[in-house]
DNA sequence: TACAGTACCGAACGGTTTGTACAGTATCAG
DNA sequence: CTGATACTGTACAAACCGTTCGGTACTGTA
């Protein structure tokens, strides 16, 4: 790719995430998004047919990304090392959070949070999908599976909502041990 | 209450609720709204000082409503029939959202739902607060009940939706002993 | 280095939506 | 019946959207 235009597609990237920390999505016009991102508005538009596209676009890219890197994270089926407190794949998701992703963060506990959180919810389903469906099958044999992988995935991110509205006083470990204790 | 106001209000309520079985929040003008609700544009903007403004009224007259009705029913505290399947107040939200509430209903399996849903989630709390603070503060001990109380309102929340979202196949008996079996 | 391709700029434009203003009409409560 | 007030309909400025176009600057390649 051309590098001018990685170059445009990331100012206006940042230039939105940071609007995004200011105000509600609703509220920004595509005009501050290219004063901020120092772009001119015919280029947004090769780039993006609307905001909503650009939206849409930021998600895939950053939830994809995380999401990716936790299912290649850790096994993929049975032994682990001890029987004890459930798969590891939570904290080190929460962890990645923290450490790499300020971004992500930031846009789960900005104004528009629902909008970043219902993706972060579905692309959640994708990585419960793969990694505890058979646990969960097996330890609910009368719920349907899609009921539970939509009760776990939900259940996460809304505990990270909870954590980031309270300002996050917890550390990675103490919050997952609240998620384990409650599924 | 002047009767024409009264009278106008409902009428743009109910056109509102209409246009969003129909389409997406933001993509619904004021126009569209008056041309529906046979309302004259500046007769609107007596009412409401914006669209959100009507959103917020039309979501706090339906969930106070449904709440506050469902924290009339049942005990408050203490003495159950039986220390069997937790309280009955799910099961009766669960019947009341089907039988008397076809609007909110509409709403919650609306194009925005998630809107709907935030709001549904964030009354649920009072209710689940006065009603199970001490069953869950015993029953896990060492859990900030904030995060406790949350994480039941949005789980009962997110029950909703999966059955709303897949066709309510479930009778309300049915999803309400999926839901106890996670919580 | 030279060149063709292409991404960007900046200004301008028509079209939509918003929120307000105002003068006239209809309806309400007492 | 009457004064008060809610509604109508139109018109208007302002903001925003998405597109177009001629000119400029950069990039990858030969």
């Amino acid at each position: 790719m051309d590098r001018r235009q990685r170059k445009t597609r990331d100012a206006i990237f940042n230039a939105f995430a940071d609007l995004l920390g200011q105000q509600a999505y609703h509220r920004i016009t595509v005009q501050q998004i290219i004063d901020a991102a120092n772009v001119g508005r015919a280029t947004f538009y090769a780039h993006f047919e609307t905001k909503d596209d650009l939206l849409r676009e930021l998600c895939e890219e950053l939830f994809n990304h995380i999401i990716d890197t936790a299912m290649g994270h850790a096994p993929a089926h049975g032994h682990y090392t001890c029987g004890g407190p459930g798969d590891p794949v939570f904290l080190h998701l929460i962890r990645h959070l923290t450490e790499n992703d300020r971004n992500i963060l930031s846009l789960l506990s900005s104004r528009s949070n629902e909008i970043f959180l219902q993706y972060f919810k579905t692309n959640l389903q994708r990585l419960v999908r793969t990694r505890f469906a058979d646990r969960l099958a097996t330890a609910h044999p009368g719920l349907p599976l899609d009921f539970l992988v939509n009760h776990v995935s939900a259940s996460f991110a809304e505990t990270v909502s909870w954590w980031l509205r309270h300002g996050m006083k917890e550390s990675p470990e103490q919050l997952s041990a609240y998620f384990e204790a409650v599924i």
